[in-house]
DNA sequence: ATTGACCCTTACGTTACGTCATACATTATA
DNA sequence: TATAATGTATGACGTAACGTAAGGGTCAAT
C-alpha cells in the first residue's frame, strides 16, 4: 500500500506517515525504484500498535523503544492497551459526571466543593506524591531511590521482587519500619519510571496512602493490576530513559 | 489562592497557569504588592471551563474566543461539552471493543479486515469529506463556498438558515437540485468553521451522505444535536479565524 | 505528449507547555 | 531575629508531533 492510501485506511495524514518514517518508529518494508514507500500488512499492523499508544498518551520515542525492545509481545501489549482504555473511560465517565453535577450546581441545585469541580481531571488528587513524603518523610524516599538508582536492564525483575515485598507487608501496620521500606522503594520505582501519563498509574498512587486503601485498590484493580504493572514496567523501563 | 495551590486543586502545572496568564487566556483576578498571581473563584470556574474545553481537544486560541465572546454562555457550554465527551466515550468503547477484537484475532479465533482494525480511531472513514465531493462536485461545494465566504458575525444566523434549509429538503430526493444545494451549503459550513476536533462533527458526517442516513442520525442524536450545532457555530464562528 | 493525481525531500512554522537561570518574597526553623 | 527553605516572577531557550508550503520527480490515463 502507498502512503496515502494507508493514511485514508487508518485516518491520519500523510505527513505522520512521512514523519514516523523520519523518526524510525514505522519504516516502510519496502519502496519502489522511485523511492515510493510501499507498506505492508506488518507494517499496518504495527500501525495499529502504535496508534494505541499513541491514543494512550505515550510519546512516540517510548513507542519506538517499546516496539525495538525484543521482549516486546504483542499479546500482552493488546491487553495492557485494553486495560488503559478502560482505565481512561473511568476516568471520562468521572468527567462526566463532573460536568452533568456543574450543570446542576450552576443552576443553583447543589453544591460543590472547588475539588469536586475538577474531579476526573486531577490525578494529582491522588495524593501519591504529597502523601508518601509525607508519611515516610523525604529521607526515607530519597534514601531508597539511591538504592534504586543503579538498576539496568534488570529493572523488570527488580521491579517484581519490590511488588512482592509490597504484597507480602500489606498486612502490617503501615507505620511499621518493613512496611515504609517497601512502600518508599514502591514510590521511588514509579517515580523513576516516571513520566508516563496518568492512565498508567491510575490508581495506583492510592495504594501508598494507607493499607485499607491499599487492599481496597488491589480488590478493584484485581490481580490483573499487579500483573501488568509488573509486564509493563518490564518491558517500559528495561532501558532507562 | 496562590499559583501553586491552584495548580494543585486542578492538576496542573504551575508554568502552565504562568502561560494561561501570558496568552491572557487566564489573567488572575487579582495580584499582590510583589506581584504574585491570586486566583479568584471566579477565575477557577473559568479554569474549569478551559480544562473541559482542552480535555475536548480544543486549541487554546479558540478557547480565548470562545470565552472572550459576549454571547458566551456558561450553562450552554456545559451542555455542549457534555454532549461531546459523550461522544468520546462512544469513541473510546469503539477502541475497546476494536482491541478485543483483535485480542481474539491475533489468537487466531476470529477474523478482521484492515478497516475493522482501525475503528474508532478513524473519523475519515465516515465519508463526508470524499462522498460529498463525489455525490456533489467540487463544482458545486466551490461555487457555494464562494456564496458563503462573505459571512461575518451573522454567521449563526446563516447557520440557522442553512439548517433549516437543510431539514426542510430532508423528505426530498437527495438527487433534486434543492436538496443538493441545501447539502452543498451544510457541508460547505461545516468546512468553513473547520478546524474542530472529531467529537465536533462525529456522527455528523453521515447526514450528507443521503436521506435515509441523514434522518438514522437525527434520530439517534436526537434534536439536542441539531440544537447545539446552531448554539456552537453560532457561538464558536462568530468571528471568523 | 501532456495532464492531473500522487510521491519525494527539504525546511521552516506552530502549539503548549517543559526546563533552566536568575532574582526577589514569604514562611519555617534554629 | 538571622537564616535557610520554599514559593513566586520574569525571561529565554528547548521540545514534541506534526502542519504547511516549496520545488521537483512519477505514473496512469487521455
Amino acid at each position: 500500500m502507498k502512503v496515502k492510501e494507508v493514511a485514508e485506511l487508518v485516518g491520519i495524514s500523510v505527513r505522520t506517515l512521512h514523519h514516523y518514517d523520519e523518526i524510525g518508529l514505522l519504516t516502510p518494508d519496502d519502496t519502489t525504484e522511485a523511492g515510493y514507500r510501499l507498506y505492508s500488512d506488518e507494517n499496518i499492523a504495527t500501525l495499529q500498535q502504535i496508534l494505541f499508544f499513541r491514543e494512550l498518551g505515550f510519546p512516540l520515542k517510548k513507542i519506538k523503544k517499546l516496539l525495538d525492545d525484543p521482549s516486546f509481545n504483542r499479546q500482552q501489549a493488546f491487553e495492557m492497551q485494553r486495560d488503559m482504555l478502560l482505565e481512561k473511560r473511568k476516568r471520562l465517565d468521572a468527567m462526566i459526571e463532573t460536568i452533568e453535577q456543574t450543570i446542576q450546581h450552576e443552576k443553583g441545585e447543589i453544591n460543590m466543593t472547588n475539588e469536586e469541580k475538577f474531579k476526573g481531571f486531577d490525578f494529582s488528587h491522588n495524593p501519591y506524591e504529597q502523601e508518601a513524603r509525607d508519611r515516610w518523610g523525604d529521607k526515607a524516599v530519597d534514601e531508597s531511590k539511591k538504592k534504586v538508582a543503579g538498576f539496568g536492564p534488570e529493572l523488570g525483575e527488580e521491579m517484581n521482587r519490590i511488588y512482592f515485598n509490597l504484597a507480602s507487608v500489606r498486612h502490617l501496620d503501615p507505620a511499621s519500619d518493613e512496611a515504609q521500606a517497601a512502600i518508599g522503594e514502591w514510590y521511588t520505582m514509579l517515580n523513576k519510571i516516571g513520566n508516563y501519563p496518568p492512565e498508567v498509574f491510575a490508581g495506583l498512587g492510592k495504594m501508598y496512602v494507607d493499607d485499607e486503601r491499599f487492599r481496597k485498590n488491589i480488590d478493584q484493580f484485581g490481580e490483573g493490576l499487579a500483573v501488568f504493572m509488573r509486564d509493563a514496567m518490564g518491558v517500559y523501563a528495561s532501558r532507562n530513559s
